[in-house]
DNA sequence: GAATTGAATTCTGAATTCAATATTCTGTCA
DNA sequence: TGACAGAATATTGAATTCAGAATTCAATTC
């Protein structure tokens, strides 16, 4: 088919062939990294300079690094004053699930009108999976294989710009989706309604799919709220 | 909205009181203008040295607007390559018109339970001063008009983790945007729709909203897509 | 005359330096 | 003792400098 000399460039689609990652790059990553997983706390002043010698570079990098954190809502740069890790209030936190609500519910539309035969089944095998966590009540592989579901419906959605937003969304509320334990009804809620959703994935009713992959999602962050509140 | 005592520093939602904006800052804001209006077209190359020359500053903080125009997808960031404008397929403006449907369908939801009656008359009388530009072939104030509703929808949905989502999106297709000259069939379908999306709020009925809203959008990227295509 | 190699130039990546603002500390005075 | 003023220090914002990679261009070879 596309038969291109031996020498033809090829370099377009492969922008950084081997092993050089900008620093700034590799430096946002680490510190998105620090404060999803809690190291860095919300609220908590960045010191530039104790960064710079943690990580053994300059402030130029990691300046980068901030700004673009900062366009993620991770932090907030204060003028002359520095960055602070992003505080989340709760009113804060219905909001970003609320969007995150619709996206995964386009997701769940999307996968249901594209995904091929081969991607529902498989699907549906960590589904089943994931059913068998709850039975064994394995917390650990269940959120591991839930967060797994919901990638995979994200990409079979065929959107990568609604991958995108979803990603950047799901950092924000990632801190406290951990901080939720589930109830045992909760629980055996979520399994169900994941039940649900690859039963309407398989039928492909997508307006249904959608619908409740939304109200999944609503319904993790009721009960997020509810354990944080009371 | 967040209550804090009177010592709440709220310095994140006014970064600057008096005309002490960082460079950086207003250079990402110059910068993103340019590109949205076409003085930087996509494809182009960007070279640091002109722009620094034409901002009258140094390479430093040119950089880190780079690095959060790109963040926002604005431009891509090739190592040791530069950045270019980011050139948009017809599928990947398909991708960001679906979000952003996803959205504006929320917000129509949102909006629809949220909105005080005010509020709604403010829409309303909008959506009649936008017949009226239809019926004067007014295209430039129709612009303007449309624009204006849209935004105030979203306003009214009080979210604003969704107006920011969305802003980030509709910066990605504004471009395409303005190319698409109406059509009059599709032009009086516009005002329909938007008359009907006002009834809709009227009528409280936040489901119908939500669907006309994402249906519209839908409509207008079929219209774009249509003229752009033959 | 075309292709390839290697030097020169240009451009990007990152560190350092300089300047301006904010914070902390200290001493004085009420 | 507590509050305030001002100096000292620390931190951020931005420019400059240095290093390394990519592009350009000319010379050489086939």
């Amino acid at each position: 088919m596309d038969n291109h000399g031996p020498e033809a460039p090829m370099t377009a689609l492969k922008p950084d062939p081997i092993g050089r990652t900008a620093l700034a790059v590799e430096i946002t990553n680490r510190l998105r990294q620090m404060i999803l997983e809690g190291q860095l706390q919300p609220g908590e002043k960045i010191n530039e300079k104790a960064l710079t010698e943690q990580f053994g570079v300059s402030r130029t990098p990691l300046r980068e690094a901030l700004k673009v954190l900062a366009a993620e809502g991770l932090l907030d740069l204060i003028p002359h004053r520095g960055a602070v890790i992003t505080r989340q209030s709760e009113a804060e936190l219905a909001e970003v699930f609320c969007v995150l609500a619709a996206l995964e519910g386009l997701a769940g539309e999307l996968a249901t009108l594209q995904a091929d035969t081969d991607t529902v089944q498989e699907i549906a095998e960590m589904t089943a999976a994931l059913r068998r966590t709850y039975d064994e009540a394995d917390r650990p592989t269940y959120f591991r294989i839930n967060q797994a579901i919901h990638k995979a419906i994200l990409a079979a959605a065929g959107n990568e710009t609604l991958v995108r937003a979803h990603e950047l969304l799901a950092f924000r509320v990632q801190r406290a989706r951990y901080q939720a334990n589930l109830t045992p009804e909760r629980w055996r809620a979520a399994v169900e309604e994941h039940e649900a959703i690859i039963e309407a994935l398989r039928a492909r009713d997508a307006e249904r799919c959608g619908k409740l992959m939304k109200d999944h999602l609503l319904r993790k962050f009721a009960s997020i709220k509810a354990k944080t509140q009371g």
